[in-house]
DNA sequence: TCACATTACCTTGACAGTCTAGGTAACGCT
DNA sequence: AGCGTTACCTAGACTGTCAAGGTAATGTGA
């Protein structure tokens, strides 16, 4: 199921994650599911790098979290993006388009 | 001249360095300078990043050492690229694509 | 009714890789 | 003599990810 080199997600993780919170709330849990499924299962989250990143996040104040229930009537905490944690994302988004592009240009060929 | 965010690195390193390697033998110095120069300074390796990196992956014999001189003719270690290197090479630019490729599907606008 | 898979969250500890911040030494130039 | 550059090296801290465990509630099928 790990479709990924470890240590790969490094850096990116956070981004990936306040992206799948732009639109709407989301409880952890559904946050991994819509990330394998958008890539084809190409990026996987492990729920030890998942949980983690949200509490820092949260820290940060880039997400906000409530207690509420799933689509499936569960107890589930849902996390909604803060305005400052749109800033971060575009932020986040921007680095990575630039560094991604240097990184190509270097390593893949003309 | 640190253009990079901390930790952005972290996985693309081994493969930046081997490809810096693929025009033949360099010595850490230069690895170092070639990278920056071919990227306008967008991507630094740290010093403290890159020796241990060299011994990681001359341990791991994706490239071996040998003493010699630099073109300055100062005493430098000069790094060569092995075919386990290459083919490791080949395996991480290939992975990176995919990867690259997946966090951007996500990321970047359509 | 019982077992099992799934949903959903959480935590601990190890680990790897990067960075900061030091250091050495030799060379060339002024 | 002093300084900047080239070139290598290391220790220690830090950070983020991962593996591997765990809890509890719900739904499903036998």
């Amino acid at each position: 199921m790990a479709h990924e080199a470890p240590g790969m997600m490094h850096g990116t993780l956070d981004a990936l994650i306040l992206r799948t919170l732009v639109g709407g709330a989301r409880h952890g849990y559904a946050i991994a599911r819509w990330l394998e499924e958008a890539t084809d299962e190409m990026l996987t989250i492990e729920e030890g790098s998942l949980y983690p990143a949200l509490y820092r996040m949260e820290r940060k104040g880039w997400i906000e979290a409530e207690w509420g229930t799933s689509e499936l009537n569960r107890r589930a905490k849902l996390y909604r993006l803060t305005s400052k944690g749109r800033k971060q994302l575009a932020a986040e988004t921007e680095h990575w388009a630039r560094f991604a592009a240097a990184v190509s240009k270097v390593l893949l060929p003309a």
